[in-house]
DNA sequence: ATGTGTGAATGGATTCACAGCG
DNA sequence: CGCTGTGAATCCATTCACACAT
């Protein structure tokens, strides 16, 4: 038990769902900081956002005591700690397999390109849009030079958004080229050494999950 | 615990987490049907897509019992009967909040206007969008009338692709019109009733996820 | 023989409840 | 006195192991 408590003090790794919430309350917290106030405790953040009180304080406290007794949170101190924790403070290069719709879509989503995060480049099979760049000004390369750039571009996170059966082979490629985490949109599951992280992003599988619970709703209520 | 059993037996809720596996099996499903066997096993389909064949056998078993005891599932009733759980073997008209560029990238996805979802509006506040369609032909309606067209389309899931400060207001107005479950792309957390499905599919958190992983990757593994 | 279906055991995550600090 | 930080209790999910159907 004391072993374990030191291992975990020591261990830099949270589950999946606890980092979600990391994430959350982060946006949380930067809204409730351009109000002005200094601290806000657990219960008031929970309130305000339809939180668990109980399980903000125990998610925090996994990354040290920061907050303080009788008064709550500093914001301010939170957020940095916070964005510390999640990995934030570094910049990340991001590249985006897939010219269509959702990879521009992506590739322009607004507030982004901000802090941690710059979209770098775009691949497509399609020499008409090769050469080209997209409204917000990313280049687009061609799909046979993605070994390439993402090296020169030292990119670190690669999205999918290409069709079903060239995910596989297009994770494949960003992973042999030293990319570490990817976000696949395709639906379809990808197969990945353990130690790359990948999130599954499938559009059609959500709105599958949707149906499960919307038809579960009598009619009438 | 004999209730218990009687109990989960008669109530249709599943935890989420096992949902999110149907969809999965079905997926993986539909993709080894195309190879004309009949049965497959729990462990050949673990082995192939890595799955836990232990998981997929309890998954299917909260659904009554269709697999063959030295054989494994059928794979096309198995495909029906999962279709039938997850509530896909109704239509659901489908509205996006946001015409943008994720919207319209959501609007126009490959392949999601067959069988169970039907995309039948968008709705924005730009005038020069309003009166226009997409690509694959899908109604831009004015923001303003949103509730009108949610009730004379009958749409029961709502998706907003709407910026941030907007989103919990277009949530409302969704449920209000009478639509039950909710897929949010905004950057923001919605409040709604525990009585709607809200699924939070926001780009930026898990890019957030992903970066916690990435950077706790040792550079040089 | 083979592979399902499922109780029992284990392992995680959430919630409770309260000691102790500010 | 209020609110954090955290063990203990509870709840849920996963894994194990095997009786039993085919």
């Amino acid at each position: 038990m004391r072993e374990d408590k030191e291992i975990k003090k020591h261990c830099p790794c949270v589950s999946e769902i606890v980092t979600r919430r990391l994430s959350l309350y982060l946006r949380c917290l930067l809204m409730v900081n351009r109000e002005g106030d200094a601290y806000i405790s657990s219960k008031e953040l929970a309130e305000r956002f339809h939180l668990n009180a109980d399980q903000i304080r125990k998610d925090l406290s996994y990354f040290g005591t920061f907050g303080k007794r009788g008064v709550g949170y500093n914001i301010e101190a939170t957020i940095v700690k916070l964005k510390e924790v999640l990995g934030l403070t570094q910049v990340y290069n991001v590249a985006i397999a897939g010219a269509g719709n959702l990879g521009t879509a992506l590739a322009d989503y607004p507030r982004i390109n901000r802090d941690s995060f710059r979209i770098v480049a775009l691949f497509d099979r399609d020499n008409r849009k090769v050469g080209t760049k997209t409204k917000t000004g990313i280049h687009i390369y061609h799909i046979s030079e993605l070994e390439e750039w993402v090296k020169k571009l030292n990119v670190r996170m690669g999205i999918i958004a290409v069709p079903a059966d060239a995910a596989q082979a297009i994770a494949d490629r960003f992973v042999e080229s030293g990319v570490r985490g990817i976000m696949n949109f395709a639906p379809m599951r990808i197969q990945l050494p353990s130690y790359i992280k990948t999130i599954s992003a499938d559009f059609k599988s959500q709105l599958e999950v949707l149906a499960y619970y919307v038809s579960k709703i009598k009619i009438g209520e």
